[in-house]
DNA sequence: CGATGGTTTGAGATATATCAAACCTCGTGG
DNA sequence: CCACGAGGTTTGATATATCTCAAACCATCG
């Protein structure tokens, strides 16, 4: 029995395309792993040598200027895919925001497995455009949205991504309460902004009643049709 | 004799996967289109009805907020893909910067064509592999850069996206004089800046003597070295 | 408790946006 | 051929959102 029979992201992950053989035969290259918060799994401007499912946990995908700044340029939570296939070096860092269990591969090892297994390739395809779709959305915000508007569209993103599926009673309607899995640095890491204002905005929206903060990591959207609003 | 053998993508685009049989049954189902610079192919949400492959041309792809804000998320040149395959509606809009021609496809029959040569779907997949690393890395631009940064970067990449494969005398290196397909308007939509913003970058790097301008719509690089050092 | 790292709040500086006017460039029609 | 007009562009003066620098604050953990 390979682990993957016990995989909780098995029918959501790219590898819910493979049938048991298969499962098998490509579990043979893979091997679990777990990372703290904080730990990094591949670095900037590395060469690309390893490619992952995310298991459990969110990481973060991020790059920098050399002078220091950086820039969150995704993220990824359970059943999604980590890393660079086909190619060379990988621009971006992947590091853990919370406690995380990843299913590593050899890149060469998945790149040789993905090419033999359309179907696997055709998931992985599917995946990339909707994470490219999300990332141009992800632009618009960059560009053109102020801080109130950003800090507004990640909440309301946050709360709809950090749904556990199928885990609670409700369809996966987007959650009232979450724990962000983001510093408040962190926030600014992907909203484009210093934490100074990220830290006013969170602390305007709450003045405003649409937002309670009962902790520092955790949020409560009060009033999600005012929060839209405030998303532009 | 199908237009595709004197197609001069062929080569480059994710045609390139394709035999002769396979060519001429793709062929088939599609077909080229000239686009007058302005026109578009495909709005911002509408259903995801086409897909093509550019043949010649720049266009642009774009999103905007209710108030008209706008930011040009893409861009795209010869031989490469346009459009969802697989997916339900398009993110932003396709409209020709300068007068293009494209090759489409009805998204369902390509979707079923590609479902069956997974040959072209492997090279549409290592093509939107690297058009989601070129849009991080563009991230990193709108979040974290300065205004003069933004039009350096944006130069220099210019400066290589428009060489010519094989057109010229040298092996594709970057050009060092060129005509910009996009109004100051659109340069500014690219970086997330307003057009007066941009003017004022472009007439401190000619002042600067980094680069010249000809005319509104061309470019010279002057001091390639210092515009890199412009780019942070 | 007192130290530590993250967060909030404040006051001031600054890059970029905004508003407005002058300026080209180019095509059109007199 | 020249005057005219229209769109796009540049330049200028001012406003403002966000950044920067600095201090106070707060939770957590030894």
């Amino acid at each position: 029995m390979s682990a993957c029979d016990t995989c909780i992201v098995r029918n959501r992950s790219i590898c819910a395309a493979l049938d048991g053989e298969e499962i098998k035969a490509l579990s043979m290259i893979g091997r679990r792993r777990d990372l703290a918060a904080g730990e990094s799994l591949m670095w900037e401007g590395e060469d690309s040598v390893l490619v992952a499912n995310v298991i459990d946990g969110v990481l973060k995908l991020s790059t920098g200027t050399e002078d220091g700044r950086e820039q969150i340029v995704g993220v990824v939570y359970p059943s999604d895919f980590i890393g660079r296939p086909f190619g060379s070096t990988s621009g971006h860092g992947v590091t853990a925001l919370t406690d995380a269990r990843v299913c590593v591969f050899a890149r060469r090892d998945f790149d040789a497995f993905a090419r033999e297994h359309p179907a696997l390739e055709h998931k992985l395809l599917e995946r990339t455009l909707a994470e490219l779709d999300r990332t141009r959305s992800w632009m618009l915000l960059l560009g053109r949205k102020s801080a109130g508007e950003k800090l507004a569209t990640f909440l309301l993103e946050m709360s709809e991504r950090l749904v556990q599926p199928g885990c609670h009673d409700s369809p996966d309607l987007p959650l009232r309460q979450f724990a962000l899995p983001f510093s408040r640095q962190q926030v600014a890491d992907v909203l484009g902004l210093t934490i100074e204002t990220v830290s006013r905005q969170f602390t305007r929206l709450k003045a405003d009643g649409i937002i309670d903060l009962p902790s520092r990591r955790e949020v409560t959207i009060l009033d999600r049709e005012a929060l839209q609003a405030e998303a532009g």
